[in-house]
RNA sequence: GCCCCCAUCGUCUAGUGGCCUAGGACGCCGCCCUUUCACGGCGGUAACGGGGAUUCGAAUUCCCCUGGGGGUGCCA
């Protein structure tokens, strides 16, 4: 059997969108899968909207995630030449044509036909120019782009791995361009072309393309190939509500996920299963094990959406099943951004461990162990926990009795259970804890007490406890 | 408007004619555990869009409607 080979193929106009994560991922699990080949291409052809900054984005994205491409990228600008060439061969074989509408001309009858009530789309004015009427709009200076000639009647059938057959009528679909009048070849061309050239076998891409695919197809066959790949229509991803997934709905791109602390294999696994699933039911995958399992013929027709919710607890998941030491690693970047040069390692380590049973982002671990990396006479104390103190009526006692305990605990232990010193004054611990956690870490929850007295150091919590007893 | 695709709890899904008084997960609610918050455990809430047809029997097959999404670009 032959080579399996699969691209993915964005088009560089802006960030990474997760949906075209989610494509990415699909098809790199597919190649990892069955052991092909995954081949990044750029699909880069309007050069206008195209930018270098958005394809080194990609390139970092795509890293970062771990997915990591076989061949490429194969940048489609620098491909124009066999475009072009493979236009000239549709315009001599009459499959193609030229067309001196202007883009104007065309828009505005378009406007005027569904005005009219008739459908719109090219009306084939320049459809079958003889030679004469051709030279003279050339040198009168009209601008020449090139159509693709729809056929007439009949259907296009194509078998889609995951919908079964679908098809179209070939009158429905009007005659396209493929080069621009500034001499730029269109998407369908350059896809159609590509995919010949790289011997792409399994084309697995959005459902907001199948209806491109009847055009790329026919480019294909008219350019002399039968063959084609197996297309595969991923359902899209929605955002909340069903609409379209956009910034209005939060974090759309890879980067804000990895910047609010997001683990590159949590996404990964969280993408996988909108749309997809192993046969046993699992949800919690490790990337190996999604590649193990995957199977683009199971992957569901409809669209799904995005569930920021089940990601944060997906994200908490993989935390906690991860090695201590890796965590450490990932936490580290966002604790010397936010603690620079206070940072000290044992401890940070110590509070990794602490706060990876209980936290669902990295951001989240950063920012529990604050009050470990701040001044005493400096703690950030959070009002609403303030608030909560100072509702407690024995807080005072409770705070007085703690600095005793604290003064006198001999030898200093790894965890310093203060319960005893609340215990004395009669009151249930677990109702008032929460004084003493905003006395030692500026908010009513964070990570647990006794062990983070201890790595806080006796007379770092004893100023701590006397500055907010004497506050209060 | 026209074309295409889709349709099970709020969300992701299991379900491929009887095993379904529809299962799991997230979320939400309650209880337990507990040094806060979490984690964990237990329990609860909640769905086959509507109408026909086929069949002894339909969430599962077919048709219509409705709804949602996509396309209809000299974007991809």
């Amino acid at each position: 059997m032959a080579d399996v080979r699969l691209r993915f193929s964005p088009a560089p106009t802006g960030f990474l969108h997760i949906g075209s994560v989610r494509t990415a991922l699909y098809n790199w699990l597919h190649a990892r899968h069955v052991g092909g080949t995954f081949i990044l291409r750029i699909e880069d052809t309007d050069i206008a909207r195209s930018t270098q900054e958005s394809i080194d984005q990609i390139l970092h994205v795509l890293h970062w995630l771990g997915l990591e491409w076989d061949e490429g990228p194969v940048l489609q600008s620098h491909r124009f030449d066999a475009y072009l060439a493979a236009a000239q061969r549709l315009l001599d074989a009459g499959a193609a044509y030229e067309c001196f509408c202007t883009e104007d001309e065309v828009r505005e009858r378009n406007e005027q036909a569904m005005r009219d009530g008739r459908a719109p789309g090219y009306d084939g004015r320049c459809r079958n120019l003889t030679a004469e009427e051709r030279a003279a709009r050339a040198a009168a200076g009209r601008p020449r782009s090139i159509r693709f000639r729809t056929p007439d009647d009949g259907r296009s059938t194509f078998v889609d791995l995951i919908r079964g057959e679908v098809s179209v009528e070939w009158s429905t679909v009007s005659d396209f361009v493929i080069v621009r009048s500034n001499g730029t070849p269109v998407f369908f061309l350059a896809n159609a072309l590509d995919d010949v050239d790289m011997d792409i076998t399994h084309v697995l891409r959005g459902e907001d393309l199948i209806d491109s695919t009847h055009r790329v197809l026919a480019i294909r066959r008219a350019l002399g190939h039968a063959d084609q790949p197996v297309y595969a229509h991923l359902p899209l991803i929605l955002g909340p509500g069903g609409a379209k997934l956009s910034k209005r709905h939060g974090a759309v791109s890879v980067e804000e996920y990895r910047d609010a602390g997001y683990l590159a294999p949590a996404l990964l696994n969280y993408l996988a299963l909108l749309g997809w699933g192993p046969e046993d039911g699992r949800e919690v995958l490790t990337l190996d094990e999604l590649v193990s399992e995957f199977d683009v013929g199971t992957v569901n027709t409809s669209a799904a959406t995005f569930d920021p919710k089940k990601l944060e607890w997906m994200n908490g998941e993989h935390i906690r099943a991860m090695r201590l030491a890796d965590l450490v690693a990932e936490v580290l970047p966002f604790a010397r951004t936010r603690y620079d040069g206070r940072l000290d390692v044992p401890r940070f380590e110590t509070a990794v461990q602490l706060a990876q049973e209980r936290a669902t982002t990295l951001v989240q671990i950063a920012d529990q162990m604050a009050f470990l990396f701040t001044d005493d006479d400096q703690l950030d104390i959070d009002p609403a926990s303030w608030e909560k103190l100072t509702g407690v009526e024995q807080a005072p006692a409770i705070l007085d009795n703690v600095i005793e305990f604290v003064e006198r605990t001999e030898p200093w232990p790894v965890e310093v259970d203060v319960r005893p010193a609340i215990d004395a004054l009669g009151l249930k611990t677990g109702k008032v804890m929460h004084v003493v956690y905003t006395a030692v870490e500026g908010r009513s929850s964070g990570l647990p007490l006794f062990p983070s007295i201890a790595l806080l150091g006796r007379e770092s919590a004893l100023r701590r406890l006397r500055t907010a007893r004497a506050r209060l």
